[in-house]
DNA sequence: AGCCAGGCTTGGT
DNA sequence: ACCAAGCATGGC
Protein backbone atom coordinates (compact mmCIF):
# COMPACT_ATOMS: atom_id res chain seq x y z
CA UNK A 1 0.00 0.00 0.00
CA UNK A 2 1.79 3.12 -1.14
CA UNK A 3 1.60 6.57 0.86
CA UNK A 4 -0.28 9.22 -1.52
CA UNK A 5 0.56 12.79 -1.14
CA UNK A 6 -0.48 16.10 -1.86
CA UNK A 7 0.86 19.46 -1.56
CA UNK A 8 -1.38 22.20 -0.30
CA UNK A 9 0.69 25.45 -2.03
CA UNK A 10 0.39 28.24 0.59
CA UNK A 11 2.52 30.88 1.91
CA UNK A 12 2.50 32.68 4.95
CA UNK A 13 1.53 29.20 6.99
CA UNK A 14 3.84 28.60 10.56
CA UNK A 15 2.66 24.65 10.41
CA UNK A 16 4.69 24.58 13.56
CA UNK A 17 3.48 27.26 15.48
CA UNK A 18 -0.29 26.89 14.09
CA UNK A 19 -0.05 22.67 15.66
CA UNK A 20 1.59 23.67 18.16
CA UNK A 21 -0.14 26.61 19.74
CA UNK A 22 -2.21 25.00 22.13
CA UNK A 23 -5.65 24.48 19.78
CA UNK A 24 -4.88 21.05 19.32
CA UNK A 25 -3.61 18.27 21.24
CA UNK A 26 -2.60 15.56 19.24
CA UNK A 27 0.41 16.22 16.58
CA UNK A 28 3.51 14.90 17.19
CA UNK A 29 6.87 16.53 16.26
CA UNK A 30 8.83 13.81 13.80
CA UNK A 31 12.30 15.16 12.68
CA UNK A 32 10.83 17.76 10.43
CA UNK A 33 7.16 16.80 10.67
CA UNK A 34 3.97 17.18 12.49
CA UNK A 35 2.04 13.73 12.64
CA UNK A 36 -1.47 13.42 13.51
CA UNK A 37 -4.88 12.11 13.23
CA UNK A 38 -7.55 13.75 11.37
CA UNK A 39 -11.04 11.86 12.16
CA UNK A 40 -10.24 8.64 10.63
CA UNK A 41 -6.99 9.68 8.53
CA UNK A 42 -3.59 9.51 9.85
CA UNK A 43 -1.81 12.01 8.05
CA UNK A 44 2.14 13.48 8.21
CA UNK A 45 2.59 17.33 7.26
CA UNK A 46 5.52 19.03 5.82
CA UNK A 47 6.60 22.32 6.03
CA UNK A 48 8.10 23.03 2.38
CA UNK A 49 9.72 25.65 0.95
CA UNK A 50 6.12 26.29 -1.57
CA UNK A 51 4.01 25.12 1.08
CA UNK A 52 2.63 22.46 3.02
CA UNK A 53 3.54 18.57 2.29
CA UNK A 54 0.61 16.03 3.29
CA UNK A 55 1.32 12.31 2.95
CA UNK A 56 -1.40 9.75 4.16
CA UNK A 57 -0.44 6.19 4.73
CA UNK A 58 -3.85 4.61 2.97
CA UNK A 59 -5.25 6.23 -0.29
CA UNK A 60 -7.58 8.84 0.43
CA UNK A 61 -11.17 9.92 -2.03
CA UNK A 62 -9.86 13.62 -1.74
CA UNK A 63 -8.00 16.23 0.40
CA UNK A 64 -10.94 18.52 1.70
CA UNK A 65 -10.78 17.40 4.88
CA UNK A 66 -7.55 18.43 5.09
CA UNK A 67 -7.77 21.69 3.44
CA UNK A 68 -10.94 22.11 5.64
CA UNK A 69 -9.29 21.33 9.15
CA UNK A 70 -5.97 23.81 8.14
CA UNK A 71 -8.11 26.35 6.68
CA UNK A 72 -5.57 26.92 4.11
CA UNK A 73 -8.15 28.75 1.82
CA UNK A 74 -8.04 31.53 4.14
CA UNK A 75 -6.20 34.97 2.96
CA UNK A 76 -4.82 35.44 6.23
CA UNK A 77 -3.53 38.41 4.78
CA UNK A 78 -6.90 40.06 4.58
CA UNK A 79 -7.09 38.68 8.43
CA UNK A 80 -4.51 40.72 9.75
CA UNK A 81 -5.91 43.93 8.34
CA UNK A 82 -8.58 43.97 10.72
CA UNK A 83 -6.85 44.08 13.62
CA UNK A 84 -5.96 47.30 15.69
CA UNK A 85 -3.44 49.42 14.27
CA UNK A 86 -1.50 49.66 17.83
CA UNK A 87 2.12 48.58 19.43
CA UNK A 88 0.76 45.25 20.80
CA UNK A 89 -0.77 43.86 17.94
CA UNK A 90 2.41 44.53 15.37
CA UNK A 91 4.74 43.15 17.80
CA UNK A 92 2.46 39.68 18.24
CA UNK A 93 1.88 39.45 14.79
CA UNK A 94 5.92 40.16 13.54
CA UNK A 95 6.56 37.60 16.29
CA UNK A 96 4.92 34.55 14.33
CA UNK A 97 3.49 35.64 10.85
CA UNK A 98 2.01 32.45 9.70
CA UNK A 99 -0.22 31.66 12.90
CA UNK A 100 -3.19 30.32 11.56
CA UNK A 101 -6.28 28.97 13.42
CA UNK A 102 -7.64 25.47 12.43
CA UNK A 103 -11.03 23.50 12.25
CA UNK A 104 -11.60 21.27 14.37
CA UNK A 105 -13.92 18.60 14.59
CA UNK A 106 -16.24 19.54 17.22
CA UNK A 107 -16.63 16.90 19.72
CA UNK A 108 -12.96 16.31 19.47
CA UNK A 109 -12.63 20.05 20.13
CA UNK A 110 -15.40 20.03 23.01
CA UNK A 111 -14.08 17.03 24.80
CA UNK A 112 -10.09 17.86 24.69
CA UNK A 113 -10.45 21.68 26.05
CA UNK A 114 -13.40 19.94 29.00
CA UNK A 115 -9.73 17.95 30.00
CA UNK A 116 -8.34 21.32 29.58
CA UNK A 117 -9.31 22.80 32.63
CA UNK A 118 -6.61 23.70 35.25
CA UNK A 119 -4.04 21.80 32.83
CA UNK A 120 -1.09 22.69 31.29
CA UNK A 121 -0.72 22.08 27.56
CA UNK A 122 2.00 18.58 28.15
CA UNK A 123 -0.44 17.79 30.54
CA UNK A 124 -3.48 17.72 28.29
CA UNK A 125 -1.36 15.99 25.75
CA UNK A 126 -0.95 13.29 27.54
CA UNK A 127 -4.74 13.05 28.76
CA UNK A 128 -5.67 12.86 24.96
CA UNK A 129 -3.32 10.72 24.30
CA UNK A 130 -4.44 8.02 27.23
CA UNK A 131 -8.26 8.37 26.11
CA UNK A 132 -7.42 7.81 22.44
CA UNK A 133 -5.33 4.38 23.05
CA UNK A 134 -7.76 3.38 25.55
CA UNK A 135 -10.83 4.12 23.79
CA UNK A 136 -10.26 5.25 20.12
CA UNK A 137 -10.39 2.87 16.82
CA UNK A 138 -7.18 2.02 15.32
CA UNK A 139 -7.10 4.27 12.00
CA UNK A 140 -5.42 1.25 10.73
CA UNK A 141 -4.38 -1.95 12.07
CA UNK A 142 -0.97 -3.44 12.01
CA UNK A 143 -1.57 -6.93 12.19
CA UNK A 144 -5.31 -7.47 10.38
CA UNK A 145 -5.90 -10.86 8.65
CA UNK A 146 -8.82 -9.44 6.58
CA UNK A 147 -8.88 -8.46 3.54
CA UNK A 148 -11.34 -5.80 1.47
CA UNK A 149 -14.93 -7.94 2.78
CA UNK A 150 -15.55 -7.77 5.83
CA UNK A 151 -18.42 -5.92 6.69
CA UNK A 152 -17.76 -3.52 9.59
CA UNK A 153 -14.74 -0.96 10.63
CA UNK A 154 -12.27 -2.91 9.44
CA UNK A 155 -13.03 -3.16 6.03
CA UNK A 156 -11.05 0.68 5.87
CA UNK A 157 -8.09 -0.54 7.66
CA UNK A 158 -4.72 -1.38 5.86
CA UNK A 159 -1.88 -3.75 6.71
CA UNK A 160 1.18 -1.43 6.82
CA UNK A 161 4.54 0.03 7.65
CA UNK A 162 3.72 2.98 10.10
CA UNK A 163 6.29 5.12 8.46
CA UNK A 164 7.68 6.38 11.59
CA UNK A 165 11.95 6.99 11.05
CA UNK A 166 13.37 6.92 14.45
CA UNK A 167 12.37 5.48 18.05
CA UNK A 168 12.19 8.07 20.48
CA UNK A 169 14.79 7.39 23.04
CA UNK A 170 12.44 8.08 25.87
CA UNK A 171 9.19 5.89 25.09
CA UNK A 172 10.06 2.38 23.95
CA UNK A 173 9.69 1.78 20.14
CA UNK A 174 6.42 -0.43 20.43
CA UNK A 175 4.83 2.42 22.21
CA UNK A 176 5.95 5.07 19.80
CA UNK A 177 4.54 2.85 17.05
CA UNK A 178 1.27 3.02 18.90
CA UNK A 179 1.14 6.52 19.11
CA UNK A 180 -1.20 8.72 16.94
CA UNK A 181 -2.69 5.64 15.60
CA UNK A 182 -5.86 5.90 17.34
CA UNK A 183 -9.06 8.06 16.42
CA UNK A 184 -10.33 10.33 18.59
CA UNK A 185 -12.99 8.18 20.83
CA UNK A 186 -16.62 8.89 20.05
CA UNK A 187 -19.53 10.15 22.12
CA UNK A 188 -20.53 6.72 22.11
CA UNK A 189 -17.52 4.81 22.81
CA UNK A 190 -16.61 7.69 26.04
CA UNK A 191 -20.73 7.02 27.07
CA UNK A 192 -20.51 3.30 27.32
CA UNK A 193 -17.00 4.07 29.76
CA UNK A 194 -17.40 4.17 33.66
CA UNK A 195 -16.26 7.25 35.50
CA UNK A 196 -13.96 4.54 36.88
CA UNK A 197 -12.41 4.01 33.17
CA UNK A 198 -12.20 7.45 32.40
CA UNK A 199 -10.10 8.18 35.92
CA UNK A 200 -7.61 6.08 34.65
CA UNK A 201 -6.67 8.51 31.78
CA UNK A 202 -5.40 10.86 34.81
CA UNK A 203 -8.33 13.53 33.57
CA UNK A 204 -9.69 13.38 37.39
CA UNK A 205 -12.47 15.33 38.43
CA UNK A 206 -12.84 16.42 35.01
CA UNK A 207 -13.88 12.40 34.50
CA UNK A 208 -17.97 12.93 35.40
CA UNK A 209 -18.29 16.39 32.49
CA UNK A 210 -16.71 14.23 29.99
CA UNK A 211 -19.06 11.36 30.76
CA UNK A 212 -22.00 13.72 31.03
CA UNK A 213 -21.33 15.34 27.85
CA UNK A 214 -20.53 12.09 26.06
CA UNK A 215 -24.08 10.92 27.10
CA UNK A 216 -25.92 14.31 26.07
CA UNK A 217 -24.75 14.25 22.48
CA UNK A 218 -25.25 9.94 22.04
CA UNK A 219 -28.22 10.19 23.62
CA UNK A 220 -29.44 13.04 21.20
CA UNK A 221 -30.34 15.60 23.87
CA UNK A 222 -27.61 17.48 22.53
CA UNK A 223 -27.01 18.06 18.70
CA UNK A 224 -23.43 19.50 17.94
CA UNK A 225 -24.54 20.41 14.58
CA UNK A 226 -27.03 22.46 15.55
CA UNK A 227 -24.52 24.87 17.40
CA UNK A 228 -22.64 25.56 13.88
CA UNK A 229 -26.34 27.17 12.62
CA UNK A 230 -26.66 29.73 15.68
CA UNK A 231 -25.37 32.87 16.59
CA UNK A 232 -22.89 33.54 18.37
CA UNK A 233 -24.27 34.63 21.51
CA UNK A 234 -26.87 31.67 21.76
CA UNK A 235 -24.57 29.35 20.63
CA UNK A 236 -22.28 30.15 23.29
CA UNK A 237 -25.31 29.75 25.94
CA UNK A 238 -25.99 26.62 24.59
CA UNK A 239 -22.39 25.22 25.06
CA UNK A 240 -22.10 26.39 28.69
CA UNK A 241 -25.28 24.40 29.72
CA UNK A 242 -22.87 21.38 29.24
CA UNK A 243 -21.04 20.28 32.69
CA UNK A 244 -18.03 21.48 32.60
CA UNK A 245 -18.05 24.08 30.22
CA UNK A 246 -17.67 27.39 31.25
CA UNK A 247 -17.28 30.52 29.35
CA UNK A 248 -13.81 30.30 28.46
CA UNK A 249 -14.14 26.29 27.09
CA UNK A 250 -17.14 27.56 25.42
CA UNK A 251 -15.17 30.25 23.47
CA UNK A 252 -12.41 27.77 22.73
CA UNK A 253 -14.66 25.13 21.03
CA UNK A 254 -17.13 28.20 19.39
CA UNK A 255 -13.16 29.59 17.51
CA UNK A 256 -11.49 26.22 17.14
CA UNK A 257 -14.31 24.23 15.70
CA UNK A 258 -17.23 26.48 14.75
CA UNK A 259 -15.34 29.24 12.82
CA UNK A 260 -16.48 32.43 15.26
CA UNK A 261 -13.80 34.25 14.39
CA UNK A 262 -14.98 36.70 17.22
CA UNK A 263 -14.74 34.57 20.13
CA UNK A 264 -12.04 35.63 22.45
CA UNK A 265 -11.12 33.01 24.90
CA UNK A 266 -9.55 34.60 28.07
CA UNK A 267 -7.97 32.63 30.29
CA UNK A 268 -4.71 33.71 32.76
CA UNK A 269 -1.94 34.01 30.24
CA UNK A 270 -4.09 36.09 27.46
CA UNK A 271 -5.54 38.30 30.86
CA UNK A 272 -1.74 38.81 31.76
CA UNK A 273 -1.22 39.55 28.02
CA UNK A 274 -3.49 42.53 27.99
CA UNK A 275 -2.78 43.95 31.00
CA UNK A 276 0.74 44.04 30.30
CA UNK A 277 0.32 45.47 26.85
CA UNK A 278 -2.43 47.71 26.93
CA UNK A 279 -3.14 49.10 31.00
CA UNK A 280 0.67 48.69 32.01
CA UNK A 281 0.44 51.98 34.48
CA UNK A 282 -2.20 50.67 36.61
CA UNK A 283 -4.14 47.28 36.95
CA UNK A 284 -7.37 46.56 35.50
CA UNK A 285 -9.69 44.66 36.71
CA UNK A 286 -11.07 41.25 34.90
CA UNK A 287 -14.04 42.82 34.51
CA UNK A 288 -12.47 45.70 32.18
CA UNK A 289 -9.98 43.54 30.49
CA UNK A 290 -13.08 41.52 29.26
CA UNK A 291 -14.94 44.23 28.46
CA UNK A 292 -11.45 46.02 26.35
CA UNK A 293 -11.28 42.59 24.75
CA UNK A 294 -14.70 42.42 23.66
CA UNK A 295 -14.72 45.50 21.41
CA UNK A 296 -11.33 45.97 20.85
CA UNK A 297 -10.10 43.23 18.64
CA UNK A 298 -12.74 43.51 15.72
CA UNK A 299 -14.46 40.76 13.97
CA UNK A 300 -11.50 38.26 13.65
CA UNK A 301 -10.58 38.93 17.44
CA UNK A 302 -10.44 34.92 17.85
CA UNK A 303 -7.23 35.17 15.48
CA UNK A 304 -6.02 38.41 17.38
CA UNK A 305 -6.01 36.31 21.03
CA UNK A 306 -3.90 33.58 19.01
CA UNK A 307 -1.57 35.98 18.08
CA UNK A 308 -1.55 37.46 21.96
CA UNK A 309 -1.41 34.26 23.25
CA UNK A 310 1.86 33.03 21.15
CA UNK A 311 3.41 35.79 21.73
CA UNK A 312 2.93 36.00 25.66
CA UNK A 313 4.03 32.32 25.56
CA UNK A 314 6.90 32.04 23.82
CA UNK A 315 8.61 36.08 24.35
CA UNK A 316 7.37 37.59 27.47
CA UNK A 317 6.77 34.65 29.76
C1' DA B 1 -17.92 33.14 48.15
C1' DG B 2 -14.12 30.58 48.84
C1' DC B 3 -12.44 26.20 48.55
C1' DC B 4 -11.94 21.86 46.37
C1' DA B 5 -10.90 18.55 42.54
C1' DG B 6 -5.66 15.29 40.57
C1' DG B 7 -1.43 15.01 38.79
C1' DC B 8 2.51 16.62 36.59
C1' DT B 9 5.80 20.18 35.60
C1' DT B 10 8.64 23.79 37.24
C1' DG B 11 11.77 25.93 40.12
C1' DG B 12 13.67 26.46 44.49
C1' DT B 13 16.90 24.32 47.69
C1' DA C 1 16.95 14.16 45.68
C1' DC C 2 13.19 16.51 47.48
C1' DC C 3 9.36 19.48 48.17
C1' DA C 4 6.18 23.33 47.23
C1' DA C 5 3.81 26.07 44.09
C1' DG C 6 1.26 26.63 40.21
C1' DC C 7 -1.44 25.53 36.63
C1' DA C 8 -4.58 27.66 28.91
C1' DT C 9 -10.91 26.49 35.45
C1' DG C 10 -15.57 25.43 36.89
C1' DG C 11 -18.80 23.62 40.38
C1' DC C 12 -20.66 23.29 44.66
Amino acid sequence: MSATKIIFRVHDYDLAATLDSGQAFRWQEQNDSWVGVIGKHWVRLTQTSDGIRAESVAPVAGWGFLRDFLQTEINLAAVLKTFPDDEPMRIAVAACPGLRLLKQDPWECLASFILSSTKQIVQIRQIVSVLCEQFGEPVFSLSSQKGGEGQGEEANYFRVQIPSPQPSPRLGWEREKNRSCFAFPTPQRIAAATEAELRTCKMGFRAPSLLAAAREISEGRFDLERIRRLPHAEARAELMKLRGVGGKIADCVLLFAYGFDSAFPVDVWIERALQRLYFPRRRASEQRLRRFAATHFGPHAGYAQQYLFHYMRTKLK
